[in-house]
DNA sequence: TTGTTATATATCGTGGTTCAAGGTATAATT
DNA sequence: AATTATACCTTGAACCACGATATATAACAA
């Protein structure tokens, strides 16, 4: 009874969290603001995408938590664990591979 | 009640379609086929997304479908509309943006 | 003081895409 | 005779991502 993979374009909201992390650690508001700005507002991701991820990744050892209290207010910040740096190597080939192939498609010139 | 918007890596398999059909009319096996060959086996589109998106898209009025017997099998041909040159344009345009905002988070130097 | 905006976390319900699997049928190969 | 390739199609479910909602503090305006 069907386990299905995953749908081929998922995945990148994890891939842009992980590779954010692996410059240095950030909390969760700081994630989504900073995706905000660097894709000039293209891509936004709402805090129910975000948290989840977040919680997941931790879940799944990819992440560490360490809550720190900044101004009276907590915030938990995530850094990647080598289990985690694996997985974004992974994502990393994965949207490559897939981009690529998306690519090939669209620049193809009607070859018989 | 929310209706939601569909989520924004999606629309993949409709723009690889439309762009195929372009070029030439094709018919939905076809289509499976020339994917997989395109993309040397990294975007497998099965039957269960091909045919629908194809039935979709000629109910928007972007598609024109022609039927057609080879070889005593039934083939239903499928080319554009200007409508659908247009929806083509538009996802396209698409494409480009959130696979740039993709890439500008990936290549993202830690800047502050 | 009251209201709104920004910060910061979290969950929930649901909607829509994509998926594998199944179903029909003819032609070609083994 | 059986299997593979061609060719169409539908269905049920999985899963991600979405908007909405909730809570709470700080800053700023009116």
């Amino acid at each position: 009874m069907g386990q299905s993979n995953p749908p081929f374009m998922t995945g990148v909201p994890e891939l842009l969290v992980l590779r954010l992390l692996a410059e240095r650690e950030m909390y969760g508001y700081e994630l989504a603001r900073r995706i905000r700005l660097v894709t000039d507002d293209v891509i936004r991701l709402g805090e129910g995408v975000i948290y989840p991820a977040l919680h997941g990744l931790e879940a799944a050892g990819a992440l560490k938590a360490r809550r720190k209290t900044v101004n009276g207010r907590t915030r938990v910040y995530y850094r990647l664990t080598s289990k985690g740096r694996r997985r974004l190597e992974r994502l990393l080939a994965d949207w490559e591979r897939v981009s690529t192939g998306v690519e090939a498609v669209l620049e193809e010139p009607a070859g018989a």
